[in-house]
DNA sequence: TGTACATCAGTGAACGCGCGTTCACTGATGTAC
DNA sequence: TGTACATCAGTGAACGCGCGTTCACTGATGTAC
């Protein structure tokens, strides 16, 4: 191995959190076993507590990493001149349906989140609040407190819609789903 | 064992399906065991396969069940007179919040649904629709299309909004979630 | 009314398996002299 | 330049445990004669 160069620790554990976070969000967080997940990383069971500390531990970074992702990819969208219906066109399409492995982790998630340890919600917390941000930075309300209730309330319904989009075994019933999401967003984001 | 009292094994069948129901809201479906289910009911591991063909088996009978029971309780409630508001009031209430054992499926489950095989999601998707539409039929919109569509999203919101209350650690901001999810179902319910 | 047999919900031990975690060890590298 | 030692990411076997599922058996009941 070689162990001294620069970064190559750093390297090993992105790649132990990107097959982890692909897998926790296809399967699910209980149903993803670490010996799958450091197989699928070309790793072998006991180097995993070299990088973490626990299952739980890496629960909550790989919930920290993705979020701040989609975080980033926000903030270039709104630097691109993307408003808020391209976002949510983009969050409610089929393509992110169909592909929950590299999609939002809230949606993927939050059901999960919600049985995990005090630490692991709190960096739930921690993350989600720029999101949310982002999204109030979007809305024409004129006070802030106005714009963020309704960022919250617009994430739910975008998150809430994705989750009903995968769950139903009807396509056409599906892409129902997602559309009546969008057309809801569209409302919620105008003046009230 | 009075094995012959006429329903006796019905009665077992309710009470594994009652005890499961609580466990798959409040743990999730991977992580509540047939052993620990088995146990609650005052079984043993091997009476279940007396009553279900297996695990998979179990969940779909359990969501089935457990979602005729929330449409029953719409039914009741729109017989009572009781509007949207009340029903959303209530569904996005601190009490439903802190209580996911009894509570919606939806929430505690849509995840997990969407990762069961076809025949559990089926049985998601025809148990949704009478939901849908007692939610559509308080709607004001003319057409029913349109009633329908919007009820799918008010859905979507009342899902995304009590799961993300569970999720955050911030006791306020749960609150406030829930609050303006309220807010965003009342928009979303009027005329528009 | 009394005996022999069939039914079947439930018992409880066992199956193979994968889980999260631990740990003695490896071997390539860097540092010291 | 060459040798001795320290470092540490990664190996791979093993730990105890709980998982879903199977199965030979129990024993209270109902039915047949």
């Amino acid at each position: 191995m070689t162990r001294y160069d620069k970064g190559h620790k750093l390297e090993t554990r992105q790649r132990i959190l990107d097959v982890a976070a692909r897998q926790f969000r296809e399967r699910g967080v209980a149903a993803a076993g670490l010996a799958g997940i450091m197989a699928e990383a070309g790793l072998t069971n006991g180097a995993f507590y070299v990088h973490f500390e626990s299952k739980d531990d890496l629960v909550a970074a790989v919930l920290g990493e993705a979020l701040a992702r989609r975080e980033e990819k926000l903030r270039e969208r709104a630097a691109g001149g993307d408003g808020i219906k391209a976002v949510v066109a983009d969050y409610l399409s089929r393509k992110h349906r169909d592909n929950p492995g590299n999609g939002c982790p809230t949606a993927a998630m939050v059901a999960d989140v919600a049985r995990q340890p005090a630490a692991t919600r709190e960096a739930f917390t921690t993350r989600i609040a720029p999101i949310i941000a982002r999204i109030a930075a979007q809305l024409p309300m004129r006070s802030e407190a106005a714009r963020h209730r309704r960022a919250l309330a617009i994430y739910a319904l975008m998150v809430g819609t994705l989750q009903l989009s995968r769950a139903v075994s009807d396509d056409d019933l599906s892409d129902e789903i997602l559309d009546s999401g969008v057309a809801a967003a569209s409302a919620l984001a105008g003046e009230s």
